[in-house]
DNA sequence: ACAAAAGTGTTCCTCTTACACCCATGA
DNA sequence: TCATGGGTGTAAGAGGAACACTTTTGT
């Protein structure tokens, strides 16, 4: 008995991007729509993976496609697999839109961060994509809303145990833009005095001299992540704590 | 342009197991060898993914198969998609296994935990599997080697976090037990009147009354889970430590 | 002068760390 | 009685949490 496999896998992509006030995920339109599915209906970027590419591979492509960037930091989220989560006029629109046939499309999601800024905000809009306020979505094509929450839940919980953070920022940055994305991303409020403690204790940013300019009020100075600090620091991680920082 | 997509998807298990004093985890043999390739070759157990099943249905399939057990801890890890990741006899020998053509095999890893008592042992290894220390483990097939490191790397991540210890140790089990599967996951060694101050102070285990018998030295008392103290410090989780235990 | 956001110190308390000896049992 | 692993307390230090006012700038 010789079964012919038939299953396609696809990548979906959340950009998030940080625009100094809250998180912002790419959104692009579902475009050649049929019967009873819209035009207007909002999607994350996502690719069929060809034939000779990884997945990760995949995913770096749909980002230069929608955002015109490479090297954008991007990691792996969840796989999702039920058989039926694209099927009926979902299946016929993506079979036609990616010129292929199969009878199952699994997929497979991933996060990525870039820096927003008014190039790229440009470059999104020409594509006809949008970024849009992560709190104020509330429904996606298929099953894309479920892909968000999961990288977004990755995202939460990468943001504090590692300094993906930088990749959200623009290179020279305040520490209360810093603070605003913590807070942005995790939904948490922190003491802004004890931020700036930790934050300047742990030697992982270093003051620049450079200030704002035409501010109506006290400039902050801008600061500029150290990279070496990090790295010292990530090799005794897991000797920290006793039993890093393990909390039940 | 019509392609017709053709990539089977597979799931390969880590299925780790303690037994009181190292972290094993289940191999078996390749059966079916073909030309250079030998049945003494070890492998994670695995399935290829059927028409109308999720990922997680196939990894508990494998498990039940491996194992005889259902209700396992289970979780994925990353996906392994390197176009030839799978190729010339390796290829050859999954198709002509699995009953298949196909021309890419993308693999989904998963780990799971169980906990290993004479039942299992004497299950598994009528099936010719066998519990082998995870340590000693030189070279698996495949990109097997690769799997089951991103496996433990996982564990190692998640037992720090969350309860999922208690998934290896026994419904009953001595603090002595908890500390060496701590100390065996992470190869970090724990001061032991810390570790008790830690634990028993979380509530998170609660005391029986019961002890060791038959023991050449001072009984050790035997402790179980408690779920509902769990629960509520989870909750909480996110609150904790300033930015949830962060650390540069 | 005022509005707006930047920046700064201290105290209390909890949790981590390091460390050494006696106890109960079976052989 | 001895070998084996179980079980216990304390002191010092680090880090987290809570908290309010002054500074600098543009208008």
């Amino acid at each position: 008995m010789t079964i012919e496999t038939n299953t396609a896998i696809s990548v979906d992509c959340a950009v998030f991007g940080f625009d100094g006030r809250s998180l912002k995920v790419l959104l692009i339109k579902r475009r050649y729509p049929i019967d009873d599915l819209s035009a207007e209906d909002l999607k994350l970027p996502g690719a069929m993976i060809l034939e000779n590419e990884t997945l990760p591979e995949a995913a770096n492509r749909v980002l230069e496609e929608s955002t015109g960037l490479s090297d954008i930091y991007l990691k792996q989220t969840s796989i999702f697999s039920a058989p039926d989560r694209v099927s009926g006029k979902e299946m016929e629109w993506i079979c036609r839109f990616h010129g292929i046939a199969t009878r199952r499309v699994v997929t497979v999601g991933y996060y990525a961060l870039v820096k927003l800024n008014p190039g790229i905000v440009s470059y999104t809009t020409r594509k006809g994509a949008k970024w849009v306020e992560v709190d104020s979505i509330r429904s996606l094509i298929m099953d894309h809303m479920e892909i968000l929450a999961d990288a977004l839940a990755n995202l939460q919980r990468e943001i504090t145990h590692t300094p993906v953070a930088f990749e959200l920022l623009p290179r020279k940055f305040t520490i209360n833009q810093f603070q605003s994305l913590f807070e942005a991303v995790t939904g948490i409020s922190i003491d802004n005095r004890n931020f700036r403690k930790k934050i300047l204790g742990s030697g992982i940013i270093t003051p620049t001299g450079e200030f704002e300019k035409n501010v109506p009020h006290k400039p902050a100075q801008y600061y500029i992540f150290n990279k070496t600090v990090f790295r010292k620091a990530e090799k005794d991680k897991f000797k920290l704590n006793f039993i890093n920082n393990w909390t039940y």
